[in-house]
DNA sequence: ACCTGAACACCGTTCAAGT
DNA sequence: ACCTGAACACCGTTCAAGT
């Protein structure tokens, strides 16, 4: 058992990262027992993050807010960390325009961006003091600015509504994990009933003509 | 040196902890550091909090989500943590009718609730997981039920509109975090009318007439 | 390039002991 | 009651070495 190759990978890392933090919480991330799940010594892992468990813990934020379980987010911030650019090729080059009027776009984007935090909450904490640029962070930038201009906000007050919207979606993640063992605390259903109607309220409130 | 009565109480622990918190990051807390900072044995700490760090994170989380700086949080979290009752007497016993009409008391809370955030940014992911029962949350959620009510909102709209604005205002406090040293991230005056444009367009949101 | 294994400094916590 | 000091198991990381 002296050579061996584990197929180790940085998208390998994390998801098994992930799971050891869905187990056992944040806490419970140790790179001896991060290296014993994938059947290696730790300091493997080294060799894929050689900055260590802080490297490891932005390309977990990286890859949690990131929507694409293939993980888009991995090369981007690998070249985000040695200096490199990143390899988008010119601004705007990938404009994807949506389907649906501007509300339904950023009612669907609100609704897949928290299931995904929902779904790696136990690594929610990592987000408070990262914010990696990842390609999916660029493409949501360009949604819901296109929406909110089409909704006839312009100028500051459209990174203002983008601003409100991102705090809001976060926070009521958050809110939602931290309340969801209270004793008194509302089932699964009506969790989304209220995310879905501080959204809507949001929404309506940004678009709506000033005093 | 053999007798060392330090004074140490749970509120100098707490205050310790956070100045270590502020100046090294949550990581940089260790019970070692915290007892050299009180000029104590490490293991002097576990006599105020028997449980070890996981009690003393609930404490400073309670402590950080507790306007007073005085700690109103230390007793009712201490309770808590041993099984017993809060103290408080009866229900709406300490009914405090705050001045100004409804979406001033909701504006200046929400202020002062982020300016507490801000001030102990570091602390912040420890919120995340958990949500100590303080005095002061229950006199937060008296207050804004009493807003929202006198808003013209009724029945679970209340409740709704309530959760909608605590997620946004951990969300744009962590959002404020998560950015402020972004190349192209705005100063603290721009940062704090974004605050307030967000509120203020969820507010007008949440008590508009439904469609 | 990819992984091992020993080593070092540090950590949280227990426990028996001191006053 | 309040604090000490030694001890134990565990941790992140470095480094020289193996293939």
């Amino acid at each position: 058992m002296s050579r061996n190759y584990a197929g180790l990978s940085r998208e390998r890392i994390i998801v098994e990262a992930l799971h050891i933090i869905s187990g056992r919480g944040l806490g419970g991330l140790s790179m001896r027992r991060l290296g014993d799940a994938l059947e290696v010594e730790a300091m493997a892992v080294y060799h894929h993050f050689p900055l260590g468990k802080e490297q490891l813990f932005n390309a977990i934020a990286a890859y949690v807010t990131s929507p694409s379980p293939t993980g888009t987010a991995l090369g981007a911030e690998a070249a985000e960390e040695e200096g490199r650019d990143t390899e988008e090729g010119g601004p705007d080059s990938v404009e994807v325009v949506d389907p649906g009027p501007w509300d339904a776009r950023l009612t669907d984007w609100a609704r897949v961006y928290r299931a995904r935090l929902l779904e790696y909450s136990g690594a929610l904490s990592l987000l408070v003091h990262r914010a990696p640029r990842t390609e999916a962070d660029t493409a949501t930038r360009a949604l819901v600015h296109g929406a909110f201009t089409e909704a006839g906000l312009s100028g500051d007050d459209v990174e203002r509504a983008a601003d409100a919207l991102y705090s809001y979606c976060v926070g009521a993640v958050i809110h939602e994990v931290r309340h969801r063992d209270d004793e008194d605390a509302p089932d699964g259903a009506e969790r989304e009933v209220r995310f879905r109607f501080g959204l809507r309220s949001l929404l309506r409130g940004l678009t709506a003509a000033d005093a």
